[in-house]
DNA sequence: TTGAAAGCGATACCAC
DNA sequence: GTGGTATCGCTTTCAA
């Protein structure tokens, strides 16, 4: 079905030389006089020459692409992240190969699979909550972005946000306005779920350090059975029915946060003023809010930067400079905890 | 750099037949004994055999792949049907290759290069206007969805609404309600452009049919320099501001709605009373917004549906059904236009 | 500077 | 039912 196209052996005859010849002139290796380069040159344009990949891959072992595993390309904050880790990639020649897991282990069983048979040179993963079995086989350079998933293999690299510090922070942050009931809302089931569970765990910590009861009914998970936006709003006029209050609350995640915003809105809360939200991404709902929601911005680019930083390191056949790499978060306040 | 991995030849070594048999057994052909073809699968399994992508794509002229090229898979309509489109191919056996063209015609010419010598075995366009040059040389089956760009190949198919008909629709609904100075505003620059000006004819023959003159003061359109969202807030307080009034705004995407939605909101007008707004492709921009906007649901399963079926059909040698499809969309109403 | 030839891994034709 | 072998297009050594 694919094209039929002129190989390195046709220009050879045009042109009158060896097929060596014309590999070397259109890899620039070896060495070859400049009348001959021009020949060869010229010829491979006018027959509209294509370096046959498979070829190509085949004969060098190797095929200069790396997968992108991620659970969910639709979300926001990781099509961003891999956006950025393919055009890093793109600049080191490297292609990207997107493959969307919809974080279903099989599909990423299968995947993982094929792209051994393929040859990719690395692995990056994006996001999400990884099981392990196929991994065992892999023996390319791994890199995991915002991911869980331990393994242990050799060449293998963390880069990612400290999730329990940032849901510290998050905490923190609202008891600066002077919070003192704070909620934690999620939306978990399993996507995030180890992150989450660190956030959490930075949430108690911050609780236990400033002497603050936890009060379990104030500690709000969704079954992820909707969008995350319905079932956090639920969540908050349950715990809010059920006679609960609060004066913060610490979304684990923008559009948690803006269900939550929505909830409170409706029930005539004055959000900013009342209850103070938090949110965590900063994504596109925490900006088109009304009013516009607190959050924490992850760097999505020094992320992308140091993973592929790491991965090249691994492919050049060097051992990364350090094998779990922490980048630095930034709580971004606007008016849900500023107020108007 | 790749896995240095068990060949068909170390299997037929192992189970002292030869790799002709190896392959028959692997792939089914041909014909083998019961006993070799087990002795042959456990010991490919022993020995964790994966078979070799490049050499099989090579030796076959095939690579069982598909590119996907989009101008943005962070755009949320987009990326639906990305993923739609992945999903129908992966079950007909085929790898999709997703390609972000960011709307760059030289990015994607080098794509495209890349992909011809990478022997994809069809292109699928989503999205987006392109430029053609390149597209001359493939001779791979293409399949344009909800994408701008004629070009002649023979094998090649659209997939897409009608949206001269759909901003007619748009259009109708706000008259439908009783708007009579009905706005147009469109973010469009070079991204859709094609397809919003025929969305705008479309406008423009509904105010014609019904005797309803053209105020070009009404024509809002943005060089798209910034997020959508405010630029169409921008266009709208301009537009006011200069003494223009509309009772109905046609906005040419859900984000384009949003912007317009809340620059109104801001400015204290009831939105959904005294100005009615539509917006399109039911994102989930125009159901978080309050009021929700009413919008318009281009079917994305059938636009992907279509499209993959046309691409089976060509990549089996056969002629597709129809070269032009035209998918129906469909009006939904919401707060923006039936008030509260 | 140039070329002949081996070989990457898998497939398929054609004998046996 | 099974196996020898040419072949896909390219890179790379080694000689010339």
């Amino acid at each position: 079905m694919a094209k039929r196209s002129v190989s390195i052996y046709d220009i050879a005859q045009l042109a009158g030389v060896s097929t060596a010849t014309v590999s070397n002139v259109l890899n620039q290796k070896g060495s070859y006089s400049e009348k001959t380069r021009d020949l060869v040159l010229r010829i491979a344009r006018e027959q509209g020459y294509v370096a046959n990949f498979a070829a190509k891959s085949l004969r060098e072992a190797s095929t200069k692409t790396i997968a992108l595993l991620t659970p969910d390309v639709s979300n926001d904050f990781f099509s961003t992240l891999v956006l950025k880790v393919e055009g890093l990639l793109r600049a080191a020649g490297y292609a990207s190969y997107i493959c969307n897991t919809a974080n279903d282990d099989e599909r990423e069983d299968e995947y993982v699979r094929g792209l051994l048979s393929k040859q990719v040179d690395g692995i990056v993963y994006i996001g999400g909550v990884t099981h392990m079995p196929v991994r065992a086989a892999v023996d390319v350079p791994v890199v995991h972005i915002d991911h869980v998933g331990a393994s242990g293999m050799n060449r293998e690299v963390y880069v990612g946000n400290d999730m329990a510090q940032l849901g510290y922070d998050m905490t923190a942050t609202l008891y600066g306005h002077g919070c003192r009931r704070i909620a934690l809302v999620s939306v978990s089931a399993s996507f995030y779920r180890t992150a989450e569970h660190d956030q959490a765990a930075g949430y108690y910590r911050f609780l236990q350090d400033h002497g603050l009861p936890l009060d379990e009914g104030l500690i709000l998970e969704g079954p992820h059975k909707q969008t995350s936006l319905i079932e956090a709003a639920q969540l908050v006029n349950e715990c809010l029915d059920a006679g609960y209050s609060f004066d913060g609350v610490v979304a684990l995640g923008d559009r948690v946060a803006l269900g939550v915003v929505n909830a409170l809105k409706t029930r005539g809360v004055a959000v900013g003023e009342d209850v103070r939200v938090i949110g965590m991404d900063d994504s596109i709902y925490s900006r088109i809010s009304t009013p516009t929601i607190s959050t924490v911005r992850r760097n999505t680019s020094d992320l992308a930067d140091r993973g592929v930083t790491a991965l090249l390191a691994m492919l050049g056949g060097d051992e990364p400079a350090e094998s779990h790499v922490i980048v630095p978060h930034e709580v971004i306040e606007r008016a849900t905890t500023l107020g108007a």
